[in-house]
DNA sequence: ATCAGAATCATACTTTTGGGTGAAAGCATT
DNA sequence: AATGCTTTCACCCAAAAGTATGATTCTGAT
């Protein structure tokens, strides 16, 4: 979060810093306030979904299974107390992916996914994620 | 997120303010640039914000899917050439167990079991276990 | 306003896995 | 007997996984 505030100050010191050297440079005032109103907008409403993004965590998912779809069992996961964030965790895992993978795919630090795994673990009931798995499978909650 | 925007608010405020604050001191010029910069910025993360959580804002789970009996593939075993310790390893594997576990209930070294799950991976072009599993059932080896 | 839960990340440490190499013994088949 | 395949085991090293603990932030509910 502290990053991501950090970074926007970042890009937008540095966009106007741009529009300045741009506007002492070649004097385009005239024909620039479209033009810049233009720029800005673009880049502020693309870094504006990236925020939100940021911010709501409704990251792009896994890769699909390739073949039919699964609907988990839901009730199971909240008797489990299986988050949201963890499902997915899970998900990944049950794909053959590592921690590093996982957490690349949702834009995770490993140790976060490291403490979801640990969790899942947990209320799974596991000591490996290939326990994990079977487990999670014959609970009806992953395909 | 209220905060969040807040923060952007101000941070923008902020920099506009000292970007001013320098202009005054240096060169007296027009002011409406930068206000406007402001202004259009603010907006657009605002709808950026708005357009990210509008897309992303999806659900759409599908059919279950059928289940049946279990037989293994016993061509596309051949095919890659799973001898039968190797496949006693693999539904170990599958069934969560660890390879001092499987080495256990097989009898073995644990560095046999390492020996054939290395074999396996080479055979099932995996890195780990997770993923051999999970491409040994894409092939209808293990249920 | 407080409080519980998610979700995020870190650091330090231990255990398990995985990769590479080598090698011995048993077995069928040629 | 020589060959090829399987099975067995060892050792070393590196990478990944797992454990424990603590902390921060945000959200939703009370």
């Amino acid at each position: 979060m502290r990053k991501t505030i950090l970074l926007y100050a970042l890009l937008l010191a540095l966009l106007i810093f741009l529009l300045k050297v741009l506007e002492y440079k070649f004097f385009v005032r005239d024909l620039s306030l479209e033009f810049y109103i233009g720029v800005v907008a673009l880049l502020f409403t693309g870094l504006g979904i990236w925020v939100g993004l940021k911010l709501t965590r409704k990251r792009n998912p896994m890769p699909p299974p390739a073949v039919g779809s699964f609907v988990p069992n839901e009730s199971a996961l909240q008797q489990i107390g299986i988050s949201p964030r963890e499902y997915e965790v899970l998900e990944g895992m049950a794909q053959g992916f590592s921690n590093q993978e996982i957490a690349d795919k949702l834009f995770l630090s490993i140790n976060t996914v490291k403490t979801h795994t640990s969790n899942l673990f947990t209320k799974l009931d596991a000591r490996r994620r290939t326990q994990a798995i079977q487990k999670a499978k014959a609970l009806g909650l992953i395909p």
